[in-house]
DNA sequence: TTTACAAAACTAATGATATTAGTTATTATG
DNA sequence: CATAATAACTAATATCATTAGTTTTGTAAA
């Protein structure tokens, strides 16, 4: 016994990543992932902090690739064209990766500083999109937080099953967004 | 010792409320429960099933409150007055009530019954509100969602702390909500 | 090649949690 | 007043996460 399984955080960190898409963000314990890892619990400890750690480094993962799934999607795109790519993108990630997707949702330590600074990598992003419009700042701030609300509570739903009428959900989110859309367009900012 | 507390079913519910607004649903153990009532944790179990059980009674909680306040917001509007009026109730709900309103989207049981029915409720109830717009019922049933993604998302995202620019938030919901709306009036259903 | 050190794995132990079984005490009802 | 229902209890078990201390293993230096 102690053969070494050749374990180090990124491995440590994947297998975690496919144990939350798979079992969710709840299903992640360290007796399960010390299992799949064909190692005892305690042996984890030599390459995480812990459970909180663990999950705060979920969090920064799932972030990084959401964002990078959103940069991909826009290129080549602009104006409407691109923040619907953006809002598709985030809410295919959200179903591609649900336990990533609940990791970044639910937001471990609110203060940990490189999420802050992923988070606010995403903002920018959003907002260098929204350049093109020509808006204020404060209209621009506004409406990415708008835009936000709108993705992740569309995906949020779906993932908990929300949706329950048989109608297509691709069409709901394409017309969400474009309803939306179409209201900025014909907007004087504020009312 | 063995004094009787007078507890019963609505009493811990009421109790487990608190709890979860004041330290979230994850703060919410059982054994935190029993030391608030001043009885041991087996005890709970001559009220409650266990902890699942508590938490889909919270959650049935919830939606019933939630719905409550948004049927009491509508009172006496109607089109947009009143889909706003709801948005805002819905979004205040969360903020009196944090736990209640994680309880509500983490839920925890998919499958049961009155919870199914509850949810239904809230759909038939913004689709009553819908009705003076003349929609067709599959259009209708996308604004649905896209109202829902709407204001959960928001609410979520506030609750996670998710918006940190200091940006009056109460301004971001009323421009996310009147952006929709007026999207909506220009619309030819589908594109 | 051998030795020595760092790191990875282990065992053992602790403390929190939920849950079940079985017991005692209290309350209400006949 | 007696009895039955029930609310509370104690004791026990199982699952977690975590810490401390030990053993093993791989690698790099002598």
């Amino acid at each position: 016994m102690a053969q070494r399984q050749g374990l180090d955080a990124e491995n440590v960190l994947q297998a975690a990543v496919e144990m939350a898409d798979t079992q969710g963000v709840e299903g992640l314990t360290l007796a399960a992932l010390a299992a799949k890892l064909n190692v005892k619990t305690p042996s984890l400890y030599n390459h995480i902090k812990g459970l909180p750690d663990l999950r705060t480094q979920l969090s920064r993962r799932g972030l990084m690739l959401i964002k990078a799934a959103m940069v991909d999607a826009v290129i080549g795109k602009a104006k409407d064209d691109a923040l619907l790519a953006v809002g598709f993108a985030y809410v295919d990630f959200a179903r591609k990766h649900p336990g990533l997707y609940e990791a970044i949702s639910i937001l471990p330590d609110y203060e940990d500083p490189e999420l802050k600074e992923a988070g606010n990598d995403v903002v920018f992003f959003l907002l260098r999109i929204l350049e093109p419009y020509g808006l204020s700042e404060e209209d621009a701030l506004h409406v990415v937080r708008g835009f936000r609300s709108m993705v992740h509570g569309f995906a949020s739903l779906e993932h908990r099953n929300g949706f329950r009428m048989g109608l297509e959900r691709d069409e709901s989110l394409r017309r969400l967004l474009q309803t939306y859309l179409r209201g900025l367009r014909t907007t004087e900012s504020a009312t």
